[in-house]
RNA sequence: GCGCCCGUAGCUCAGCUGGAUAGAGCAACGGACUUCUAAUCCGUAGGUCAGUGGUUCGAAUCCACUCGGGCGUACCA
């Protein structure tokens, strides 16, 4: 279906546009405040309001704020499309769309297939790096919030217009290919590296990270041990000889006694884990066996890095079934990339990186290792270790050279823990002092996903929650849930077996998505499978299910979307319901910028969620197949096709699907 | 020690970068199904926005300090 172009437009942008030259009379920059338009947060107040007229009345003597927002109120012309201006309070400015144009703009949208989001007018080139797995690691939870966020924000920014690149940049080459091919050369079960070559591999890097860990805490824990003696002794000679009203020694104690506790804990958690080890013969032995397995790990990774023969064909063996494992995890979250470079592909790029930065004068030598240092910044940027291998900055430094030079990027997207924040504030001072000044660069962080300890979620033996069993998890809770509900019906069941599964599938990794997305990404926030696949609240299910209701209307009436819209009948909007429906609907391409603008999707679910609320309020309000006149049922039939193909697409381009029916 | 982040209803969280009486969702209580799907809607109750001070017409939001929590901090990525 191609539909015309119809005359829509951004109502915020429309707005701001109209009061801005206006405000060049009291402000030489009225960019600055023009941000202060924006959508009532109370219906009462309008439908959007200005508050600029305060900040701009405070800079001129003898100005009140309430007679500054009448003179602007004067000078703006909205007749064309809003009641007259009020000012209210100490000088707020309230716009009320008329009630025609809102009836008319709405009638165009259904005739626009962008649902009135226009292109960008300057559209960039931006590359979205996210998720960025391990392959020698399964994908486990902590990849999930990468994964989600930045693939939500490749397609918002695509459907804006934006030239956008998904890159996935992969971790293929670092220390942790070393311990697999060292487990590789001493551990292999060749019987199931026959039959599962990617599971065999993570076992086999399991388990020299298990007897590396081993041996590093066994070194470890006479280190903790005299450390909490020094805390006790310490502990000791404050309590006992000092004046204890002091308030800063009372301080000091506090801190010590919590300090000790903390070190007291960890050490039995060491000596927890140990015991674990050695009561396991087979662990033990080989444990004994390689006491020096980190460094040996270590030594293969250098080899590879150095282009041994040997294990150049042992990772081109083992990298294209890790990436083969990984796609299945992808393509069951229908996440798709542009291109995938992992960190190998940077390599050879990599002496000349750190000669570059040497020979510039902004990286020196430093103990041994070479480090550029920024001001305010008191740990270095390391490009290159004591030992002359590259550390993940220099490749990072290397991959930000080749997307500006080859992909002519000009915004770069990280969507990566906010753990590493200081490695991005480091890289990005150094990239500005190497010469890509124009360059935007954006750190996309993300909290982590806790458990109901409050602690990162792990299973109950410490181990990180596989992705793949998270999904299988939440596909058949959903299950459960798609089965009672559709057994609970009041004519009976209406569900096949088939549709039953796409649906759960649809409401489980919907649910697992949406869960993540809708909070604000930079906080932590708590799995909880029950919030998540709920059937009530805030859920990825309360918008399918609206959905699902729009689409039982349309089948029920048997009537046909696409000849609806061809009609191009009148739309009015006359319940409270059907208006509050209808503004939200016209705000989409609002939200969307907001998105684009800070990377977070959490501004699209929350309007969702609205979205679908205010459409359910309608649903109970306002009968639609049932209306008295056939006008009514007309315009509320088009009303709903456009509720539903904003939820449809807005959770689309979060990447979560619907059903027609649930 | 230094740096970054956080503290909002019983619980889980929003709060659009300084705006009007601080909002949702759960849970609680009360209402609405001979009805286009009740996986719904409507209403009630619930707050010293950790604390103190400051900046100004106006602060959950900005600044300082205090208390409490998380994370990072030279050869892992």
């Amino acid at each position: 279906m191609s539909l015309p172009r119809a005359c829509t437009m951004n109502i915020l942008a429309e707005l701001r546009s109209r009061f801005e030259p206006v405000l060049t009379e009291w402000t030489d920059a009225p960019s600055s405040v023009i941000e202060m338009l924006k959508a009532s947060q109370d219906a009462k107040f309008g439908d959007y309001q200005a508050n600029f007229a305060m900040p701009l009345a405070a800079g001129i003597p003898d100005l009140k704020p309430r007679e500054l927002a009448s003179q602007i109120v004067e000078k703006v012309d909205l007749s064309d499309f809003c009641e007259p201006l009020e000012v209210a309070g100490p000088g707020f400015i309230n716009i009320r769309l008329k009630q025609d144009w809102l009836n008319t703009q709405t009638q165009n949208l259904v005739a626009d297939e962008r649902l009135g989001v226009k292109p960008a007018e300057s559209p960039q080139k931006v590359i979205v790096d996210f998720s960025a797995p391990n392959v020698a690691k399964p994908m486990h939870v902590g990849h999930l919030r990468s994964t989600v966020i930045g693939d939500a924000n490749y397609r918002v920014l695509k459907f804006l217009g934006h030239d956008v690149v998904g890159d996935n940049h992969i971790g293929d080459w670092g220390t942790q290919f070393g311990m697999i091919i060292f487990g590789y050369k001493h551990f292999l079960n060749q019987e199931c590296f026959k039959q599962n070559p990617v599971h065999e591999l993570a076992r086999l890097y399991r388990l020299v990270n298990q007897l590396s860990d081993y041996h590093a805490t066994q070194t470890k824990i006479p280190r903790q041990q005299a450390e909490i003696e020094q805390l006790t002794d310490k502990l000791k000679t404050r309590e006992g000889s000092a004046d204890l009203t002091n308030k800063k020694i009372q301080k000091e104690v506090k801190k010590l006694k919590s300090d000790l506790a903390e070190r007291k804990s960890e050490l039995q958690e060491m000596q927890e884990k140990q015991t674990l080890l050695e009561q396991n013969e087979d662990l033990h032995s080989k444990a004994t066996a390689f006491p020096d397995i980190a460094r040996q790990a270590r030594e293969e990774t250098a080899r590879l890095h150095a282009g041994d023969a040997d294990n150049l064909e042992l990772w081109k063996q083992f990298l294209p079934q890790c990436l083969d494992a990984i796609q299945t995890v992808y393509d069951r979250l229908d996440i798709h990339f542009d291109m995938s470079l992992g960190e190998s592909y940077y390599n050879p790029m990599l002496a000349d990186v750190v000669a570059d930065l040497k020979e510039r004068g902004l990286a020196e030598e430093s103990q041994g290792a070479i480090c550029v240092f920024i001001d305010g910044f008191k740990s270095p940027f390391m490009i290159q270790k004591q030992d002359g291998a590259f550390t993940y900055a220099t490749t990072d430094l290397a991959t930000i050279k080749y997307r500006v030079e080859e992909l002519k990027a000009d915004r770069v997207l990280y969507v990566v823990d906010s753990r590493q924040s200081e490695h991005f504030q480091l890289l990005f001072a150094t990239v500005k002092e190497w010469g890509y000044a124009d360059l935007e660069l954006q750190h996309v962080s993300f909290g982590s996903v806790l458990g109901e300890n409050k602690r990162p979620l792990k299973t109950r033996a410490g181990d990180n929650v596989g992705l793949e069993s998270l999904l299988d998890e939440s596909i058949q809770r959903a299950y459960a849930i798609v089965v009672e509900n559709d057994e609970a019906k009041p004519d009976g069941p209406e569900l096949s077996e088939t549709e039953r599964r796409q649906i759960s599938e649809v409401v489980g990794l919907g649910g697992i998505k949406y869960a993540d997305l809708k909070h604000n990404r930079d906080s932590d926030y708590m799995f909880d499978w029950d919030k998540m696949l709920a059937n009530r609240g805030d859920t990825a299910t309360y918008m399918q299910y609206a959905y699902a209701r729009v689409c039982g209307i349309f089948r029920k009436g048997q009537i046909d979307r696409i000849a609806l819209r061809d009609q191009q009948a009148a739309l009015s909007l006359v319940d409270a319901s059907e208006r509050a429906l209808a503004l939200q609907i016209n705000r989409y391409s609002e939200i969307l910028e907001s998105v684009a603008i800070e990377a977070r999707p959490n501004y699209l679910t929350n309007y969702l969620f609205e979205l679908s609320n205010l459409f359910s309020t309608f649903y109970n309000n306002c009968p639609v197949l049932k209306a008295e006149q056939e006008e009514v049922k007309t315009s509320r039939l088009l009303l709903c096709d456009l509720t539903a193909r904003v939820i449809e697409h807005g959770l689309s381009l979060l990447g979560i699907k619907t059903c027609e029916r649930m």
